[in-house]
RNA sequence: GUGGGUGUAGUUCAGCGGUUAGAGCGUCAGAUUGUGGCUCUGAAUGUCGUGGGUUCGAUUCCCACCAUCCACCCCA
């Protein structure tokens, strides 16, 4: 094997993909229902688009971008995340003018990361995510929470944990920075290195750091929550009023901070155990900075991202069955060479009356095209040899209960249709 | 970027310093006359990751490289 996929990418296989397309679905499904349009932009952006509204003191900015010029010098960046590519688009296209709020998704949106692949990272994945604009009330971080606590609860999964936190806005982060600061200040050398360099930067994300030295140091450090003007009191205390009033169960984590800089006010994950470990299937929260910060107007946004390979390696985990569709509905064997004609003919009337239908095309004996029938799931197949083609007949068989009937070859794609409630 | 594990058939994995490297699953073909799922029989497929070293002899031992998996960092 000489060619294979570059590192931390992974092939959907026809073996597979119906996974995929069965969440895809389900997404679908509730976008329809929760009010939101999906979008599709471009796979690459402008480097600068990701510097100004992903933050360039970020990790995913620093380290982990796949940025390369073009023939044209232009630098351009695989997106790093979906929501900056929809605030462009919702500039450039002046979305703005439409009827506020403006609730988008994007499903199956590629999102690349450098970084070393391990279980649940990889370099290429695939998100879904909703995005909504000029909606400043906390009902609309709630739905979308719901949103993806619904979907991922109608695929089956359990075990889940809704993580919510407020990380404040322009107004009260400062504040809290500088308390963080004050509280910090004299056990700065016990902290690693990467906290020593956020310490001045962006002391919140030292409370993410996952290292004990650090951890150890934060025992008894001020909250956020405790540091929230009222404006941003009265958001969360309204968003956990809305997540009770749909009755979506939620834990408060301070420590909850999300490594996009453009976040204010509400963010949360979902995550789950697994036996892999954790996992957590669902990021965002609210940005309401960002889509000035880019150029625009001032205009509020919330969103989250999903992984989709994660969402299916954790089905995957819970051994939770999707029903894989049957490849076909209909077989159909034929017996001999004079019948294949014949057969292509009646495959094509069955494809046109809605039937999922397929015949040999490899040659076999009979006995290993009625095994293969078997191995793609056809409920019926379909029997054309001398004595049918000599009496314009076709036998129909039920892969089930293994009834046989003739039926005329004319009439036949029409009755099979009727049979599987397509007419 | 740092650390650990693993590289043998399509796949999951055995194996051993010494003739023609194995198994399960899968694939393909058969078990009389045009008919599947179960069972039985048989067949095909490997530069034993790549390069070097030790050795009379390496798939097996050592080193390097590459790939892959996992952990940390970070994140979906």
């Amino acid at each position: 094997m000489q060619v294979q996929a570059p590192k931390g990418t992974e092939d959907v296989t026809p073996l597979q993909s119906w996974r995929w397309q069965l969440v895809e679905a389900a997404q679908r499904e509730i976008c329809a229902r929760y009010g939101y349009r999906e979008v599709r932009t471009p796979v690459f952006e402008h480097t600068e688009l990701f510097l100004r509204g992903v933050g360039d003191t970020t990790d995913v900015v620093q380290k982990e971008m796949y940025t390369f010029e073009d023939k044209g010098g232009r630098s351009v960046t695989l997106k790093p995340e979906g929501t900056a590519g929809v605030v462009r688009m919702l500039l450039e296209s002046r979305l703005y003018a439409e009827p506020m709020p403006i609730k988008t998704y994007y499903s199956n949106c590629p999102v690349f990361r450098y970084e070393k692949p391990q279980s649940g990272r990889l370099r290429e994945h695939h998100q879904f995510g909703v995005e909504a604009f000029g909606a400043p009330l906390p009902t609309v971080d709630a739905e979308q929470i719901s949103l993806a606590w619904e979907l991922l609860h109608g695929l089956g999964l359990r075990d889940l944990a809704l993580h919510i936190n407020s990380i404040g806005c322009p107004t009260c982060r400062p504040v809290y920075h500088q308390r963080l600061r004050d509280f910090l200040a004299s056990k700065l050398d016990a902290l690693c290195d990467t906290c020593k360099d956020r310490y001045e930067r962006n002391p919140m994300r030292i409370l993410d750091c996952k290292s004990p030295a650090c951890q150890a140091q934060l025992v008894g450090a001020p909250s956020v929550l405790d540091c929230l003007c009222e404006d941003c009191q009265n958001h969360f205390d309204a968003l956990q009023q809305a997540l009770g009033a749909l009755n979506v169960p939620f834990s408060i984590d301070p420590g909850i901070v999300r490594g996009l800089d453009y976040y204010t006010k509400t963010v949360f994950e979902i995550i789950g155990q697994f036996p892999v470990g954790k996992l957590t299937l669902c990021g965002g929260g609210r940005y309401d900075g960002l889509v000035e910060q880019l150029g625009g107007p001032a205009l509020s946004g919330v969103g989250f991202g999903m992984g989709t390979e994660r969402v299916l390696l954790a089905l995957a985990q819970q051994d939770i069955a999707q029903a894989e569709p049957a490849l076909v509905e209909l077989f159909l064997c034929t017996q001999n060479e004079a019948a294949r004609m014949p057969g292509l003919a009646l495959v094509k009337a069955l494809r046109d009356a809605g039937v999922h239908a397929d015949m040999d095309h490899v040659g076999r004996s009979m006995k290993a095209q009625f095994k293969f029938a078997d191995k793609c799931g056809a409920r019926l197949v379909a029997v054309l040899g001398e004595e049918e083609l000599s009496g314009g007949t076709v036998t129909l068989r039920d892969m089930q209960t293994r009834e046989e009937t003739k039926l005329s070859l004319d009439g036949a794609a029409a009755e099979v249709a009727r049979r599987l409630g397509k007419a």
